[in-house]
This record gives structure tokens, C-alpha cells and sequence, in this order.
DNA sequence: TCTGGGGTCCTATTCCTA
DNA sequence: TCTGTAGGAATAGGACCC
């Protein structure tokens, strides 16, 4: 989608049409989201600073984004694309892969799909989109940058709207972008590839591996080396499992008292079990993130023994990971992640001890802590000191058995018996 | 001078265990 | 019993994408 989340709010507020308009950046610290190709002209950028934006193009219509609505749209832009083929692979809110191999007899070739979708986003929902046709994703991509609008001598021009890379002539296309278009270059990669003299995908190609290896490593070189060949065999993907789910929040002035800090952390927490138990997932590992008022940024992670998506015990760890880091500095921003993610356990498995030595908001509670802890004690007394062990303990030794926390006879409880 | 928020993936280091 | 080692998991940081 072109400028998607400018012209998304142009959309619904019909007198911005042709004004600059830049999405995000509202706030002293902040960045662009989403430019008007009006905005554009000036320079404006998504990714780049708020303040800059404010000064290259001080008239422009600066919005705040509203995610939700962009995500209504689109999901009627992905109806569309559905209803040409089930093969459509998301990438983000404005971009998806789509596998027509199979569609063709019903609607053409991939070239008169693309010009259909195209004209359907337009006339239905009064968007602008560019298509790209090849055969392989990240050519697609390439091609779908080439079908883009452009902006020629301070002007905004219309793009070809769809490009076509046709077979054969891949690498002739390919060959002659900068290095910075390939998937995986980045700025760091961009600079090393300059200092071998490596600027475009053509050069990157003939270069040989050694060097390559020796200036990116070995993983990314074997990466880069095949893209740059045109190699790119990964499939259209319609689903891929959520490997993390995250909230971070960049604050309008650092935050320097430490209950401040703590209240933050116990939000996010409440936001990410929240996100968690929408989508019927637990988390095994919680990683906080802090940045520091000089741009420092950390983080700490913790995998627990039992995966949980509880708001107490996601509040509970991510206190505990901010435990021990010296915040004079004051936080310009705050994180919470969860990953290694599953579907919640069965009702019957193992809870945490801990958990309930926690109050609802999250926090421990030494009444409650002393009663688990009297507790642990007493059935260690009566049953031996191996009688509570951590459940995933247990299922270790399952599989080892003779370990040391297997159940020994004397101690197992059996179905009936006072636990 | 200024540097978001949501992610994925990779690498290096540290720690634990067999 | 002690020590060295190898491998895996956990952890931390960074590059990159939209």
C-alpha cells in the first residue's frame, strides 16, 4: 500500500486531501510512521525523528496514529487478496505475499491478477496500492518498489502501479539495485559492504565468499550471496506461529523515581498477560527492556519454570528483572516481552509455589510468602525433603529415571490420600 | 541533534551439567 | 573425588524489517 497510514486518515478526513500529512511523531520524542507523498516533497521520511520532520515541513498535518483503524482496513484489503487465492502471507498492516501459481485459469495471469487487485483496493476502499509480479518473494518486493509513485525534480509522480520482473530477466532487474534494497542490509551491513567497495547487488554477487564472510560472517554472507543471485526459495507462508508477543513505551521525560519505574513495569505486565490470555498463550521466557536517559539500552530476561500468561506472575518476574539495575540515569523507555510461547497447560499441571506468594498486584506478600513457606516445610517434614520438587523436575526425571528427584515408594501420594 | 513500537533472527558469552 | 571438556540452554545485545 502506498503512504498506507496517511492515506488511511486522508480517507476519513477528506479536507487533507492533498495537504501534507504525517502519522506519528506528535510528541516531543517520536518518529514519522506514515508520510503523504505532499509530506514527502519536503523530505519527510517515515522512521525519521519527529522534530526533524517538524522542521523540514513545519506546515504539515501531524496525527497521531490509530492502529485499530488501520488494522480494519486492513483487513478488508486482505479480503481482497483472499479472494483470489487462500496462499497470502502477511508481512505487515500494508504488505503481503501472495501465491497465485494456482489461480491462473480462474483469473488470468499473475500480471492481470495484479491490475485487478490493484483496481478492486482503488474503487473499494479508495486506496492506492502498487503490485509487484515475480517469482520469488523478495523480487516481488523489489518489483512492488519499482511500481511505487516517485518523487521526480520536488515533484510526486504516479508510479506504473504494477512491475512485472519477467523470468529470465531476474537478475538483469536484481543486478542493478544498490545493496541497501536486499533483504537483511541494513545500515551497519550497508558500511561494510562500502568498505570493499560493494555497492550494488551486481558488485555483491561477483564478490568473492571469503571476502564476504570475513566482513558479515558466515550466516549472512551464505544469506546475502543467494539472494544476490536471485535465489530465494522461501514459500508464501499463510501462517506463521507468534514466536514473541511485547509492549514498549518510550516516555515524554525519563522517569527517575523508582516507585514511577516500578508502577511502568506493573503496566506493561498487565498489558502483555493481557495480550497473552487474548490469544490463548503462555510464556515461558520474560525479557525487560530499560533505555536510559543517555540512549543505553539493556535487557534482563528470566525463564521461569512453569510458562504462565498470569498478570501477577508476569508483574512479579518483571519486577524482579528491574531489581538490581541502577536507574539514576532515569528511563527513557521501558519494555516487557514474553516468548517461548505455548498453549496454556492443562488445568491439572503444576502451579507455581511462588505465584501464591504474590498479592493481584503482583507484588509479594510476606504474610502469604511465610505461609507458603510453612507449608513447603511441613510436607517436607512429614514426606522427606524430596517430596515437593518443581514439576518439571518430576517430568525430567520421568524420563531419567533413577534421577534424584524421582518419586521414591515411601513418599508418592497416592489417589485418595491427604496431599 | 535525535533516535517509536511491534516484531524476527543471529551471535557471543555465560552458566550448568553430564 | 577432582578436574577438564563439550554441548546445550539461558542470557544479553544487536541488526534488521515495516
Amino acid at each position: 500500500m502506498d503512504a498506507f497510514f496517511a492515506s488511511v486518515e486522508v480517507l476519513d478526513r477528506p479536507e487533507l486531501a492533498g495537504k501534507p500529512v504525517v502519522v506519528g511523531g506528535v510528541g516531543r520524542r517520536g518518529v514519522v510512521a506514515s508520510a503523504s507523498y505532499e509530506a514527502r516533497v519536503f523530505g519527510v521520511r517515515s522512521a525519521m525523528p519527529s522534530t526533524q520532520a517538524r522542521r523540514l515541513c513545519p506546515h504539515a498535518v501531524f496525527l497521531a496514529g490509530r492502529y485499530e483503524r488501520y488494522q480494519q482496513v486492513s483487513a478488508k484489503v486482505h479480503s481482497i487478496f483472499e479472494s483470489y487465492t487462500p496462499l497470502v502471507e502477511g508481512v505487515a498492516l500494508d504488505e503481503a505475499f501472495l501465491d497465485v501459481t494456482g489461480s491462473v485459469r480462474l483469473f488470468g495471469s499473475a500480471e492481470q491478477m495484479a491490475w485487478q487487485i490493484r483496481h478492486r483496493i482503488c474503487q473499494e476502499l479508495g486506496l492506492g496500492a502498487s503490485v509487484g509480479v515475480a517469482g520469488a518473494k523478495f523480487l516481488a518486493k523489489l518489483a512492488s518498489e519499482a511500481a511505487k509513485p516517485r518523487l521526480v525534480g520536488g515533484a510526486a509522480v504516479p508510479g506504473a502501479g504494477v512491475f512485472v520482473v519477467p523470468e529470465g530477466q531476474e537478475l538483469d532487474f536484481l543486478h542493478r539495485h544498490p545493496v541497501r534494497a536486499l533483504w537483511g542490509v541494513g545500515s551497519v551491513t550497508e558500511t561494510r559492504l562500502a568498505r570493499l567497495g560493494v555497492h550494488t547487488v551486481g558488485q555483491l554477487a561477483h564478490l568473492p565468499r571469503q571476502a564476504l564472510v570475513g566482513a558479515l560472517g558466515e550466516s549472512a554472507a551464505t544469506g546475502l550471496a543467494s539472494l544476490a543471485w536471485g535465489q530465494d526459495p522461501s514459500p508464501v507462508r499463510p501462517t506463521r506461529p507468534t514466536k514473541s508477543i511485547g509492549h514498549e513505551q518510550t516516555y515524554p521525560e525519563d522517569l527517575r523515581r523508582p516507585a514511577e519505574v516500578r508502577a511502568e513495569a506493573g503496566r506493561l505486565a498487565i498489558a502483555v498477560s493481557w495480550r497473552l490470555q487474548k490469544a490463548g498463550l503462555e510464556a515461558q521466557t520474560l525479557t525487560l527492556k530499560v533505555r536510559f536517559g543517555d540512549f543505553r539500552t539493556l535487557s534482563r530476561s528470566k525463564t521461569l519454570p512453569v510458562p504462565t500468561a498470569d498478570q501477577a506472575e508476569v508483574a512479579r518476574v518483571a519486577l524482579g528483572l528491574l531489581e538490581g539495575l541502577d536507574l539514576r540515569m532515569g528511563v527513557r523507555l521501558m519494555g516487557l516481552a514474553a516468548s517461548k510461547l505455548g498453549p496454556p497447560r492443562a488445568p491439572l499441571d503444576q502451579l507455581s509455589l511462588d505465584l501464591q506468594a504474590t498479592n493481584p498486584s503482583g507484588l509479594v506478600d510476606p504474610q502469604r510468602r511465610a505461609r507458603v513457606s510453612a507449608a513447603s516445610r511441613a510436607v517436607k517434614e512429614r514426606f522427606g525433603a524430596e517430596s515437593l520438587v518443581p514439576g518439571a523436575a518430576l517430568e525430567a526425571s520421568r524420563r531419567h529415571s533413577g534421577s534424584r528427584w524421582g518419586p521414591q515408594p515411601s513418599q508418592r501420594v497416592l489417589p485418595g490420600e491427604d496431599s
